[in-house]
DNA sequence: CTGTTTAATTTGTCATACAAATAAATCAAA
DNA sequence: TTTGATTTATTTGTATGACAAATTAAACAG
């Protein structure tokens, strides 16, 4: 049953968001039932029509379903709508389960070498300067002991860039969601202990790869840099299959 | 500027639809301003609350921005859910247009053969059998002059099943996408004058390896499903990289 | 016990009023 | 004249109350 946190819960936004959460956390179960528009939207304290345009949101997600008298449901999460930024963001706390963050890394094991791929034969000239730029920045040296630290704001916009090179419209629209996605992984392999300096290479492999109009080398490139975050989250190798440009 | 066809347009279904067509279409170009709700509610003589309702679909579909005392604008295509299933059976039309035509095509090869492979791994007894079944029922011999036909329906059940039997979320996700897309990329490939045949052969080497185990294989077949739809069509080669397995 | 009818519940739609936000127009001052 | 603040008008956002439509559950007749 819903049991309301005292005060924070205020407008649309925190509503829609404290539903979300209680779904994907679990506390509201597959199949369980959410209480009529009326009783909920005196629960919060607002109008129906308020809490209409929420369930109506998270319908649209694929969280809940609606049916007249039956009432609102909670669906189960082969339904919700995980590409969708705020579905994954709420999602966070799934990454400790495996499944969750294994499809994930899958995810961008079979997008981004593909997208990187297909960014050295079509970037543009700001693509490129974009993506450049991007890595530029992606390194704050000069830290106490000379160590090699990681811009993380850099490091999404280097992904981000690349994808959307690919030109690809559906791709771009994936990105989305691994754009959301990099912000945990990174941060759980941030909390590895790491030599960011084999990641630098990486990196900079697709770089030069794309500059080069070298497809395969981007590939090549970006499936390293994945493999290292795979390998600093430590999880086992995922039955992806990659090509082998190792030499390249 | 927005004009109305005759009486067709009476429930919401409706509405949201013709609107989503006019945009996708380009009747309403991007930046277009849309009049205000209620002028709109009675040109489609409905209510304020409907067209607010439908508007919010709209806009969570990336087709529409909204914004207080501006309006309602349309957005342009990179901000379109292109991976909703509405929204991309809405744009079917836009199919003869290579780009999207493309895109989505690239996406097909991106994916699927992944999937494929992943299945082969992953893939239960009941997963085996769906996939089986559908691969039984996509092929009606018998007709006039011994020609083999396809039954679209179950062809696209057979690629489903595959992506389901992947296990992973995202991918079963996109897999949405893939479904609306096969019934037009299949009706595409079905006008012109092809030989059933090479695909059935190249279907039957999907399903024979993922039955045994053999996830190169799986990919590979599904390679070869994919490049036969694209030569098919009549489309150039696209930049993507494909493995090569074809000894197995 | 079975099939039909009735009643109750819940979402869906409508109409109206007002709040909040923002663009455009007006006006004041340098 | 130009600039900056102030007012006004327009449009979306929220609230409220009423009724429609759909569907479950209960009551009832055979």
């Amino acid at each position: 049953m819903l049991c309301l946190p005292e005060g924070t819960i205020t407008n649309k936004k925190n509503i829609t968001e404290y539903l979300a959460r209680q779904i994907i956390g679990g506390q509201l179960k597959y199949n369980e039932i959410i209480p009529n528009e009326i009783d909920f939207a005196a629960k919060f304290g607002v109008s129906r029509t308020m809490i209409r345009d929420v369930l109506k949101n998270l319908e649209m997600k694929g969280l809940i379903e609606r049916k007249t008298n039956v009432g609102t449901r909670v669906r189960n999460i082969q339904s919700w709508n995980l590409l969708d930024e705020e579905v994954l963001n709420w999602s966070a706390g799934l990454l400790t389960q495996n499944r969750f963050l294994l499809s994930l890394l899958e995810l961008r094991l079979i997008v981004e070498p593909q997208a990187a791929a297909l960014a050295a034969v079509r970037a543009n000239d700001s693509d490129l300067q974009l993506i450049s730029e991007n890595f530029a920045h992606m390194w704050n040296s000069g830290m106490p002991g000379n160590e090699v630290t990681l811009n993380t704001e850099a490091d999404i916009a280097f992904h981000k860039a690349i994808i959307k090179a690919s030109g690809n419209l559906f791709i771009s629209q994936i990105g989305g969601a691994i754009q959301a996605a990099l912000h945990h992984t990174i941060y759980l392999s941030n909390k590895a202990n790491i030599d960011h300096k084999k990641s630098l290479d990486c990196h900079r492999r697709v770089l030069t790869a794309i500059e080069n109009r070298n497809s395969e080398g981007a590939y090549a490139g970006m499936c390293c840099v994945l493999q290292n975050t795979i390998a600093d989250i430590g999880l086992q190798s995922t039955g992806v299959i990659l090509s082998d440009f190792s030499g390249m």
